[in-house]
DNA sequence: GTCTATATCTGGATAGAC
DNA sequence: GTCTATCCAGATATAGAC
């Protein structure tokens, strides 16, 4: 599948994200009137996103959110009751993204082989249409409260463990020879994510994501098709 | 090499790296006696390393900072004349140790192979056995003010470029088939960074840095000896 | 050299006008 | 629904005693 392909099958904009995350925490909201509502969320989250990639969200006081999405102190707080709670958002709607984005791509295809290139060109793929999501729930993580830590561990072994299962049926079926898949996935998986993290780097080499996608799936495939055989 | 054998062949003591970094910065520390000093410097380091990597370096308080490092606030002021200052230090001290470790470790080596090898497992060795640094200077770079930015980003480049020097090496003698150098070792970067970026996930599965160090480098040496041709 | 005490500022959160 | 004004906890940084 190419980008725009993708790009144009998945049409997610900030708007219908925060649609779907209003309809899910109608209840948080104070604010009435769903459109209002939902075009200031988008506001917020946009604006989080920005200032928090760029600063890291501890230093983002929310005075700079408030400027930076054009909302007074008071009317942030009609859709956030804490700066907390705001993390915890944004992070939630970003792992639901992927989880739905990806299963939907990937759980039709029966061959190993064909299944682990879409899972690859998916991951990377929606990682760039939503790349200050990816960042930001990585890069923040570690200075999660209570619970939530928890919850965003679990999302990165979600991912590992598809690659993983991907990897564990094509050695069952004899098509890729016996590598270690959960190790083998957690390799993918810091390939994948470098994509998104190191963006910088990457734009500056005027590297496309469909380049890198091809890379990844080579490099993968010559691991997981070599000989058994070792040299040296 | 054998991880233990690198272990002692370093020697890394907090106390010897504060050492070389009193020596360094003689004139911006207050304090005049050597001794006292480095014992302190080295109870400041070992304190803004553990309480940073545990909830972020802009969320630690110099007060969190202070009791961790059983100094006084206005003790602590006399190491440090600022917050930036010391996140600017630690950074600086971990930037140094990786340049000089790694370059003893692999200048010497002819063979393209075996120089790749020895600098894997160097690197992992090393984020091991100074995780912390590895871990604080990865997360803390993008909050860096002005120019301190630049040389994170120039230290991150560097590391990447040893180790396409390596490969293109290696395709230049033949021994390697025609990857793109610089791709190739991006991605390797990533999966060396993986290492002390989950440690939590390793440590879990009880995996040493040494089986770690052997797949990363078998997954690579399947990647760089294999055909050409492709299968679809 | 290190401590306690404190000046000063910043940021999260809220009250109440519009 | 949104704004301004404000409260107050907690932060950085410093002064001056010991």
């Amino acid at each position: 599948m190419k980008f725009e392909a993708f790009k144009d099958s998945v049409r997610l904009s900030m708007e219908d994200i925060c649609e779907e995350f209003l309809a899910r925490n109608r209840d948080r909201i104070k604010v009435k009137k769903d459109r209002v509502a939902v075009k200031n969320l988008a506001k917020i989250f946009e604006a989080t996103l920005r200032v928090s990639n760029e600063k890291g969200f501890a230093s983002m006081s929310l005075r700079d959110l408030s400027r930076e999405a054009g909302l007074s102190m008071g009317a942030l707080y009609s859709y956030i009751s804490s700066k907390d709670e705001l993390l915890d958002m944004v992070q939630q709607q970003g792992r639901s993204l992927v989880f739905k984005i990806l299963g939907e791509h990937i759980e039709e295809i029966p061959d190993p082989r064909e299944k682990l290139k879409a899972g690859i060109q998916t991951h990377l793929y929606l990682s760039e249409v939503v790349q200050p999501w990816f960042y930001f729930s990585y890069m923040e993580t570690k200075n999660l409260p209570r619970g939530v830590h928890r919850k965003a561990i679990e999302a990165e072994l979600f991912t590992e463990k598809i690659f993983a299962g991907i990897i564990e049926e094509g050695i069952g079926k004899g098509l890729f020879r016996k590598v270690d898949p959960q190790m083998t996935s957690a390799a993918l998986k810091a390939m994948l994510q470098d994509w998104y993290l190191k963006r910088w780097k990457h734009e500056r080499r005027r590297l496309s994501v469909e380049q890198y996608a091809e890379f990844v799936i080579e490099l993968m495939s010559a691991y997981l098709d070599a000989k058994e055989e070792k040299g040296g």
